[in-house]
RNA sequence: CUGUCCGUAGCACAGUUGGAUAAUGCAUCAGACUCCGACUCUGAAGAUCGAGGGUUCGACUCCCUCCGGGCAGGCCA
C-alpha cells in the first residue's frame, strides 16, 4: 500500500472509532453508522481529504449534519495518520490536512521503491488475456489497428502493473469466409498475369498487396497452377501468401513496439473440433432449434436481443460460432478469469450475442470484458486526412509509422478514453515544442536530467534527505507536486478498473505540467544545501514517476532532447 | 423503426463513481529571458454542462421525455 492510501485507511479507521466513541459518551445517540466516504477535494482549500459522514449519517443519528461532525471530530484522534488537523465546513464535511510528516513519507517511498513505485498487488495475480488488433491477415493494418495496438498493449502492460498475470494475444483469421475471398483475389490476379479478360469480382480484395503476391507466386512457380483445379491452384496461393502476412503484421507490430505472448489461429478450433462442439454442446442443452433449414441459437433467452444462425442451410457455421469457441477456449480450456477484447465501435452489437453464448455454455459471461473503441480521424493541416496520396488508399500502419514517432503514436492513441471519437493530429504530433503532450511530458523528464547533470558539474551529489529536511518542502508548487505522485498507485488501480489506460496518459502530462511549474517558481541551485536536497529529492521522485509511466506504455525517457 | 454510444468555453477535451467556486490545453488579449534549458512560464477574458422534467440535503454525474450526431440491427465478417 502507498503512503496516501496508508493515511486513508487509518483515517477511515479513527472516524470509525470517533463515531462509537461519541456514541458511548451519549453525544451521539445509539445508531448505525453508515457507510460514508473518504475523498479528495476538487478545491485544496476545501483540505486534503475530505469525508462526508457526519451528512450521510444525518438520519441514522436524528440530528443534523453539522452536529454530529462536532461530535465526531471531539472524538476524533489522529495521532499516527500523518493528518494533523482538521475543520468542519459547508454542509457537514469534514476537511483534514496533512501533517508534514506525509509530504516526507511519500518522497521516501518513491525512492525506496524506485522502478516498482506504482505496483501494486490489486489484481491479486488473477490471469488476464488480452486480445487487440487481430486484424485480418488478408491485408495491411490501417489506422483503427493502430489505436487498438496502443490501446491493448498500455492496458496490458496497466494490467501487470496493477498486480493482474497478463498475456496479449493477436487472434489470426486464418479460416472462413475472407480466407475464400483472399484465395479468390489471389487466383484472379494469377491468373490475369496468363490470360486475358477476367474480371476481379467487386466483392474481392482489390488492394495492390493481392497483385504484388500474385506476381511473386507466378517467379517461383510460373504457369504451373494455371491448368490445375481452382481449389488446387487456391489453396496453393494462400499457402504462398498468408503466412508473408502474418509475418508482416508481426514485423509491423514489433516496430510498433507490440510483442504478443500469442498468436492464435482460428483454423485450430476447426481442425481440432471445437467448432463443431459448441454447436453440439449448446444443442444438447436444448439452446438450439432447427428453421428454414438452419440451426438457430435460442440468444434471446439469454439476454440478447434476438435469435441467431449458427448453422447456415448449406452446412456452414457463420462467423460467430468460431468466436464463441475462441471465447470458450479463453474462458474454459485455458481457463483464463478475465478475457479482455479491444474491438471497434461498429462490433458493439455483437457483444451481447456472444456473452448469450457464453452464458449459455454455463460460463459468466462477466468474464468477458470488451472495450470498444471509437473511430479515429486523422487531422493534417487542420483538415481530415483521409487517403494518402501514393496509393488512393486508407493510411495503413506503416505509412502512418513513417510520418509519425512511435513514441508521439502510442502516447496520442491513448490521449483520449477509448469510447469516444479521437482527433490524431498529425502536425502535432510531429512538433517539437511544448504544444506537443509527449514532448511536454519527455521534456520535464529530461529537464530534471538537465538540473542533475549541472550540479555534478558543481560536485553537487543528491544524498539522502532527513524528514526534517524534506520538511523544507513548504511551497505550494512542491506541495501540489507531492500530492500527485502521492496519488500514482491509486491512479494505476482506477484506471485497470475501468480498463482505461488514457487516465494515465493525463496523469503523466499533469504531473509534468506541475514540474514545470515548481521548475519555474523554485529554483533547485539554492544557498541553502538542505533545501537545494530536498528539492532535489522531489525531481528525482517526479523522474521515477514519469519514467516509470514512459517505460511502461513503452516511450523514450529521454536524458536529454 | 429498434438498440447503443456520444453532446461540457470559438476549438480539442477533464470532471476521482452523487459533493463545496465545472479543471486543462490551443486560439484571443496583457505580460516575463543577465536567471538550474524561453523546447519555459505568469495573468485576463471566455460555459444556461444539448433542452425540459424527475429522484434528494445536494445532479455535469442517476431515471424519464425530446433534439442533434456516430455506430449497429444479414443464413456477411
Amino acid at each position: 500500500m502507498s503512503t496516501a492510501q496508508i493515511t486513508v485507511k487509518k483515517l477511515n479507521d479513527a472516524i470509525r472509532k470517533a463515531f462509537e466513541s461519541a456514541v458511548s459518551k451519549g453525544l451521539l445517540p445509539e445508531g448505525e453508522i453508515p457507510s460514508f466516504n473518504i475523498e479528495i477535494p476538487a478545491d485544496r482549500s476545501h483540505g486534503d481529504l475530505a469525508t462526508n459522514a457526519a451528512m450521510v449519517s444525518a438520519r441514522s443519528f436524528r440530528s443534523a449534519p453539522r452536529k454530529i461532525a462536532e461530535a465526531i471530530t471531539s472524538e476524533i484522534d489522529l495521532s499516527g495518520t500523518n493528518l494533523d488537523r482538521f475543520e468542519i465546513a459547508g454542509p457537514g464535511f469534514i476537511n483534514f490536512f496533512y501533517a508534514p510528516a506525509f509530504y516526507a513519507a511519500v518522497l521516501e517511498e518513491i525512492k525506496a521503491k524506485g522502478e516498482n513505485y506504482g505496483r501494486s498487488d490489486f489484481g491479486g495475480g488473477k490471469r488476464v488475456l488480452v486480445e487487440f488488433v487481430s486484424a485480418n491477415p488478408t491485408g495491411p493494418m490501417h489506422v483503427g489497428n493502430a489505436r487498438g495496438g496502443a490501446l491493448g498493449d498500455q492496458l496490458s502492460s496497466l494490467l501487470d502493473e496493477a498486480g493482474y498475470q497478463v498475456e496479449r494475444e493477436f487472434y489470426v483469421n486464418d479460416a472462413g469466409n475472407q480466407i475464400e475471398k483472399f484465395g479468390l483475389s489471389l487466383e484472379v490476379r494469377y491468373l490475369q498475369l496468363y490470360t486475358e479478360g477476367i474480371e476481379m469480382p467487386e466483392d474481392a480484395y482489390h488492394g495492390q498487396d493481392i497483385t504484388d503476391h500474385a506476381k511473386a507466386f507466378a517467379e517461383i512457380n510460373g504457369d504451373k497452377y494455371v491448368d490445375c483445379s481452382s481449389e488446387e491452384r487456391r489453396k496453393a496461393l494462400v499457402a504462398y501468401a498468408l503466412p508473408l502476412n502474418i509475418a508482416g503484421l508481426e514485423r509491423d507490430l514489433l516496430k510498433y513496439r507490440i510483442k504478443y505472448d500469442n498468436w492464435f489461429r482460428e483454423s485450430t478450433l476447426h481442425n481440432n473440433g471445437a467448432v463443431k462442439k459448441v454447436v453440439d454442446m449448446l444443442t444438447e442443452k436444448g439452446h438450439t432449434y432447427e428453421k428454414d433449414g438452419a440451426v438457430w441459437f435460442r440468444a434471446e433467452q439469454f439476454g440478447a436481443d434476438k435469435d441467431f444462425v449458427l448453422i447456415r442451410s448449406n452446412g456452414l457455421p457463420t462467423y460467430v460460432v468460431p468466436d464463441i469457441a475462441y471465447h470458450y477456449d479463453k474462458l474454459v480450456t485455458r481457463n483464463f478469469d478475465i478475457a479482455i477484447d479491444i474491438l471497434g465501435a461498429d462490433h458493439h452489437g455483437y457483444v451481447p450475442r456472444l456473452k448469450a453464448a457464453l452464458t449459455a455454455l454455463g460460463v459468466d459471461a462477466d468474464r468477458l470484458n470488451v472495450v470498444l473503441m471509437q473511430m479515429v480521424r486523422l487531422i493534417k493541416n487542420g483538415e481530415q486526412y483521409k487517403l494518402s496520396k501514393r496509393s488512393g488508399k486508407a493510411i495503413t500502419l506503416v505509412t502512418l509509422l513513417d510520418e509519425i514517432p512511435i513514441d508521439a503514436a502510442r502516447f496520442f492513441f491513448n490521449l483520449r478514453e477509448a469510447n469516444t471519437h479521437l482527433d490524431f493530429d498529425l502536425d502535432l504530433a510531429v512538433e517539437k515544442s511544448s504544444q506537443n503532450p509527449v514532448y511536454y511530458v519527455q521534456y520535464a523528464h529530461a529537464r530534471i536530467c538537465n538540473i542533475v547533470k549541472k550540479l555534478a558539474e558543481e560536485n553537487i551529489q543528491p544524498r539522502d534527505c532527513t524528514a526534517q529536511e524534506l520538511a523544507k518542502l513548504t511551497a505550494p508548487e512542491e506541495i501540489e507536486l507531492i500530492i500527485k505522485l502521492a496519488s500514482f498507485e491509486d491512479e494505476i488501480i482506477c484506471a485497470a478498473k475501468d480498463y482505461d489506460p488514457s487516465r494515465i496518459t493525463k496523469y503523466v502530462y499533469d504531473t509534468a505540467a506541475l514540474f514545470h511549474k515548481f521548475y519555474n517558481a523554485c529554483k533547485v541551485k539554492s544557498e541553502d544545501e538542505s533545501l537545494m536536497q530536498a528539492r532535489l529529492a522531489l525531481c528525482l521522485a517526479v523522474k521515477t514517476v514519469i519514467a516509470n509511466i514512459l517505460k511502461m506504455f513503452k516511450i523514450d525517457a529521454p536524458e536529454s532532447m
